[in-house]
RNA sequence: GGCCCCGUAGCUCAGUGGAUAGAGCAACAGCCUUCUAAGCUGUGGGUCGAACGUUCGAGUCGUUCCGGGGUCACCA
């Protein structure tokens, strides 16, 4: 139990007794003690001055002398200040709680919970390559889901492959029409860029026909629809649904193509899937349940036989399911996957990872399935995060201002071994170390820059300036780690090991209490986090963790303290420190470097 | 236009109704004979977009306005 509910319930208790009346947590709140007033942990009184009838200062201290009172192990002082009553939790309890936990790499894991989640991420369209955009989706998926297993989830990543529907046919027939029969082999090119490329080709085709049709008379509109190469897109869509197999044979060629592509990146990247839903297999799905909705009179058909819900009760105006030729539009598909997520799978929750421009979307999804009466729409949850934007502006793949997530990861790896190689200080790693090294680095500080800010929020990166390395970055906590270490190497290189003496230990240095105080608090950080779905509040805590530790380490040696007992208490700090450290970091899918 | 999100230091961001609003970057000044200087210490920098309201107390809650973005397709 965290501090701050201990001191909640004790505090409870207290007045209670004091007052002869019930509290409740809702009742007063407590806050850490701000640095420029003396104590750990403050409470605040004033809500209580009216039920109580009593000034502050004599509340606060007639609350603080009986909590010292009864609880001497917990507190060691307190003082009163206008409505707040500071605490200063007693050294005993400190080193207590440090030497109960300080070898504990589990610390702030919770036990299983029996909840079941999916939480699905990535999702990409295969007729091009990642970027920028997409590992803000990636980390932020791979991450919300290690932080609810490291609360007591069991948890199913899982991935919805775009791979059909016209956007897919348009690099097929451009493929068609200008490659020659080459290959990703045979030009020496990943699979993913590779049709990328032809997607590229394509609008560049298409919009030279347009204007072609325009000189030669057509209106803006026709020529866009009788441009030869979108007719030849379309009646290629049309083939593929009816299972053409010479078109069937060159889909499945391109998406393997890149498959091969997206997982070179996955794996590089370290992000995972238990499973992946393909949406040539899903895209059919959600019909019957449309059906359903007609017969409930949950949805209603236009003259033209579109199929359309209203939800206009609800804010959300009207929205096309099905359209007027009986075929799907996306959220028909998505209603079906929706509910053969929850059937198949059986889960508590279903977690989609999807930017915000899909909000209405979403809601609108999330709407028709609560009205056809499943009672899982309310477990459905939309993970919602900002637009990755330049400093330009948007990224849009049309017009190839994309930040590529290949040549970005490629770049953040070379960087570190650019600082690396400056610095000198593992000049005796043999070459796979170092590529091992420059990864750990390059792909901590990519992952930190995007996981450290609150999710919903759109957040600008400015190419021009690459990612920083110091500061409020992954390579300075990964830097903390590797200090860490070192000391445990020396002192293990001398023979000493941590004592086991709990008796004798001298009072805390301010240093000290900090740490251990911040320390405490990494548990009630993993299990917000997971309520809010929010890997930026683990980035932030392990951030100032590492800030406090740097302090730390440059106030107070920790091989060579004043004595056995200050030695032993800084031991376990570091050691600690470092367990935190890592167990933090690998919640955000970042690794620790023993050196660096 | 309807609905939704966002405006905090020059820049990127924390701040979950409580005390004099904090970090990082950038700028400036110090600190390596001692466990890794990718570090530490300090200085300067703010009408929290604006106004009104609720409250003992508002960056935080409410209303209105201003500025930016998203969305409202028989697109995906």
């Amino acid at each position: 139990m965290s501090f701050t509910s201990i001191i909640q319930s004790a505090a409870i208790k207290s007045l209670s007794a004091l007052y002869g009346q019930e509290f409740f947590k809702k009742d007063f709140q407590i806050n850490e003690t701000k640095p420029e007033f003396e104590g750990d942990y403050t409470i605040v009184l004033f809500a209580l001055v009216k039920a109580l009838k009593k000034s502050p200062e004599v509340l606060g201290h007639e609350l603080g002398k009986l909590l010292l009172n009864n609880y001497p192990e917990l507190f060691s002082s307190y003082n009163v200040i206008k409505g707040f009553l500071n605490l200063q939790i007693a050294d005993e309890q400190l080193t207590a709680i440090l030497l109960q936990h300080y070898n504990d790499e589990n610390y702030g894991k919770q036990p299983a919970n029996q909840k079941r989640v999916m939480v699905e991420y990535s999702s990409p369209n295969t007729n091009k390559p990642l970027h920028l955009g997409h590992l803000r989706n990636i980390f932020l998926g791979w991450s919300v889901a290690e932080i609810l297993k490291a609360n007591g989830s069991e948890v199913i990543k899982s991935a919805v492959v775009n791979d059909r529907g016209i956007h897919i046919c348009k690099s097929m027939i451009a493929w068609q029409q200008f490659a020659d029969g080459a290959t990703p082999d045979s030009v020496k090119e990943k699979g993913d860029h590779f049709v990328g490329d032809y997607y590229v080709k394509f609008n560049d085709e298409y919009k030279k026909e347009v204007e072609e049709l325009i000189k030669s008379g057509s209106t803006k509109e026709q020529a866009e629809k009788e441009a030869p190469i979108m007719k030849k897109t379309q009646q290629m869509l049309l083939d593929w649904e009816q299972g053409n197999p010479g078109v069937i044979e060159l889909w499945k060629t391109m998406n393997s193509w890149v498959y091969k592509g997206f997982d070179e990146t996955y794996k590089r990247i370290g992000s995972d899937f238990d499973h992946t839903f393909y949406e040539s297999n899903t895209y059919l799905l959600g019909k019957d349940f449309v059906r359903e909705g007609l017969e409930k009179n949950i949805l209603f058909k236009k003259e033209d036989g579109s199929v359309w819900i209203d939800l206009s009760a609800e804010n959300l105006d009207e929205k096309l399911v099905l359209r007027g030729d009986g075929t799907s539009v996306y959220i028909t598909q998505d209603i079906g996957l929706a509910i053969q997520k929850f059937e198949e799978y059986h889960l508590d929750k279903s977690i989609y990872v999807i930017g915000d421009e899909q909000l209405y979307h979403m809601k609108v999804l999330k709407e028709i399935i609560r009205k056809l009466g499943f009672p899982f729409a309310d477990e459905i949850f939309h993970l919602s995060y900002g637009m990755v934007e330049l400093t330009t502006g948007k990224m849009k793949s049309r017009e190839g201002t994309v930040v590529d997530a290949d040549d970005i990861v490629e770049e953040m790896v070379a960087t570190a071994e650019k600082h690396t190689k400056e610095l000198g200080k593992v000049n005796d790693f043999s070459a796979d170390e170092l590529r091992e090294l420059y990864e750990i680095l390059g792909l901590g500080a990519m992952k930190f820059y995007l996981l450290r800010v609150d999710p919903k929020k759109r957040m600008v990166f400015n190419p021009e300036e690459s990612i920083d390395f110091h500061g409020f970055t992954g390579p300075f906590v990964q830097y903390t780690y590797a200090r860490i270490q070192s000391i445990l190497r020396k002192v293990d290189s001398e023979g000493s090991v941590i004592g086991d003496e709990t008796s004798d230990i001298s009072k805390l240095l301010p240093l000290e209490r900090q740490l251990i105080l911040f320390l405490e608090k990494y548990a009630g950080t993993v299990s917000d986090a997971a309520d809010e779905m929010n890997p930026s509040l683990i980035a932030n805590y392990v951030f100032n963790l590492a800030k406090l530790y740097n302090s730390f380490y440059a106030e107070h040696s920790v091989a060579n303290a004043e004595n056995t007992e200050k030695k032993n208490l800084r031991l376990r700090l570091s050691v600690m420190t470092a367990h935190i450290i890592k167990s933090a970091l690998q919640l955000l899918g970042i690794k620790v470097p023993a050196r660096m």
